[in-house]
DNA sequence: CTTTAGCACTCGGGGATATTGAGTGCTAAA
DNA sequence: TTTAGCACTCAATATCCCCGAGTGCTAAAG
């Protein structure tokens, strides 16, 4: 049997308190908030049922109560209050997303940065491919007799280039020749399926340019695979050396390691759940991470990729508050890579 | 008058010591090394001298001697061996280096981490410009009837480009015409150079195609800005807790902090002199930075750029070891980039 | 004049011990 | 069902003391 409706009241009121103070709560402290004026007794004997149903842990015998982790499961999926943002922290997260992020890649670790600044804890960002990519089409620019400047359009309307030195001179009209046979034969075909019979095929029709084939493959081969590996960024580690919990210098690197290594190789390909997810530490990242969670989201960003963006905190954060500003900070994202509507002057603008 | 052979003797070895032990070194543990071969109190003396020179400091009056600013200095202006890099050591670092390094602002970013990886420090990498850039040539090539790629070459050789979506049908006529105003008139001329009386005599003269101009002109404006503007990539700053003297939280996290806002905004300015650079923490950076040190070293890109690897660490740190590795390490990518010698097999990559 | 042995002195670190006070659980009365 | 009251627990803090590493100085030896 579930916990009493006063019963959940106290817990939020735990949950706010710790999250406040990030020390245990006590008794009396609950009971002389406004809205609920019982005597500490009354509390304690609720404190007590709570505690039985492994809500909530006492560190030890006479400290207060902290919530466990089941606790703070049940506080972020029933208890939790939608916290407003106010005028002032919608106008400086609106202002810090107008900020020029020149370049797309840029975007995803800029994004990282605001984050971690707004919410006062390091902060992840990840960009990832769900779809195979591919090649859309190739073009070559001519930039004097001894290079020239290879253009891709990827699947994901990216857009890549290399520039080339020539071993020897080529001419227009080779130059044409071997963009319409790659265009005729890679394009739409992802990194696997670049086999050694294709290469000669194309190698063989290449004419007098066939030197450059093998150039050229590498180089896209080589970005597609790039490409698709997903990127992340990690910033603001530091925040998080001021948080009570990670006084303790030990705990502190092993946190940041951990950071460093799990979450950078794992998230990823926890992508997947949708909207906001909360990720109690020890409940669902890793036992080792006591005192640790993940607030995350994921937005569209079109084209067959996802963005990500996750904040990384003591287990006792304030939910509510970072949960907010992440999404809203995602909402703006999503609007901004905004699939359908692009209105004609404010075009994408990729880097390769 | 400044310091005896005897006493640079004793003070090379006590820095040493220091920075094995990270503690304070007694007069006794001086006296029992091989080469200084006196009793405890000749050393004391000497040490008492050392002091006196302000080379040495004590902690408190019963501890040992610790090693000033000023004595590190000394230590690494004339008293520092050479460190030699064992043949396991090279091998790591040229396999290291030899890691695919896929694009070019990419490599920088990934030597940040190999260097931090190498010498179990946080370090950072920055690559700036030190030319005013330019656009060396403008190119278009038609995507559809709804798009275009603009793809410009600059002075630095890095090829940028950006997706134009059209707001309307452009002939392949008009775009060539463009391209052939932009490039007469904008090549060469670095962003300062972009008067309203420029662009409009461009507008004028770009026919048909004028309503790109601003959008053409936007981006370059844009991307000469970014580009100018140099990057710093830092990595590795947990590595840093594991030093004894940032167990206490405050110094480690006012370090950290120090570290991303002044190092990252102020070194970058600091690129100018050659070579490698030791700054001794209080006595070159900031009097609050007691115990941190930077060893850092640039390198040429060659094409107006330039590069600095740098690692941070306390003020005890092996300058010797770290500066092996670090010069060893620039110079190897000194030849990567190589300014002369492109093998036409392994051209340039870049990305926009 | 330099080196060294000897000795008194200093002072931080660590361990043991006492003290405090916040908080609990339980009981009995309202 | 709530509450007042009280005994009890235990982490955190303060206090004290001792140990020993290390120094500075002096006086003797080389």
């Amino acid at each position: 049997m579930g916990p009493s409706e006063r019963q959940k009241k106290i817990l939020r009121a735990i949950v706010e308190d710790y999250v406040r103070t990030a020390e245990p709560v006590s008794s009396k402290a609950i009971s002389q908030l406004p809205e609920l004026n019982y005597s500490s007794a009354t509390i304690r004997n609720e404190m007590a049922a709570l505690t039985d149903l492994g809500l909530l842990e006492q560190p030890h015998t006479s400290a207060g109560r902290v919530p466990s982790a089941l606790g703070y499961r049940l506080y972020v999926n029933e208890l939790m209050q939608d916290y407003r943002l106010s005028t002032d922290e919608t106008k400086s997260l609106n202002q810090a997303m107008e900020m020029k992020m020149a370049q797309a890649d840029k975007v995803i670790s800029q994004i990282g940065k605001l984050v971690s600044q707004l919410t006062d804890l390091p902060a992840y960002a990840v960009r990832s491919h769900v779809q195979q990519l591919s090649v859309k089409r190739f073009d070559f620019i001519g930039a004097g007799t001894q290079s020239i400047i290879l253009v891709v359009m990827l699947s994901s309307d990216e857009i890549k280039n290399k520039l080339i030195r020539l071993p020897l001179v080529i001419t227009d009209h080779d130059l044409k020749l071997l963009g319409a046979v790659l265009n005729a034969s890679l394009a739409g075909i992802p990194a696997s399926g670049f086999t050694p019979e294709l290469i000669d095929r194309i190698t063989k029709n290449a004419g007098d340019a066939a030197s450059l084939v093998p150039i050229v493959v590498d180089f896209v081969a080589d970005l597609l695979q790039a490409q698709q590996h997903s990127e992340v960024f990690l910033t603001g580690q530091n925040r998080l050396l001021s948080q009570p919990e990670f006084h303790d210098i030990d705990k502190a690197q092993q946190m940041l390691t951990t950071l460093d290594e799990d979450i950078i190789s794992n998230l990823p390909a926890t992508i997947g759940g949708n909207g906001t997810q909360i990720l109690v530490g020890p409940e669902d990242i890793s036992k080792e991470l006591r005192d640790t969670s993940v607030v995350m989201t994921q937005f569209d960003i079109g084209e067959g990729m996802k963005g990500m963006i996750g904040v990384v905190g003591p287990t006792r954060m304030d939910y509510a508050k970072v949960t907010a500003r992440l999404s809203y900070f995602a909402e703006g994202l999503a609007k901004m890579f905004g699939t359908s509507e692009l209105p004609p002057s404010e075009t994408d603008k990729e880097d390769s």
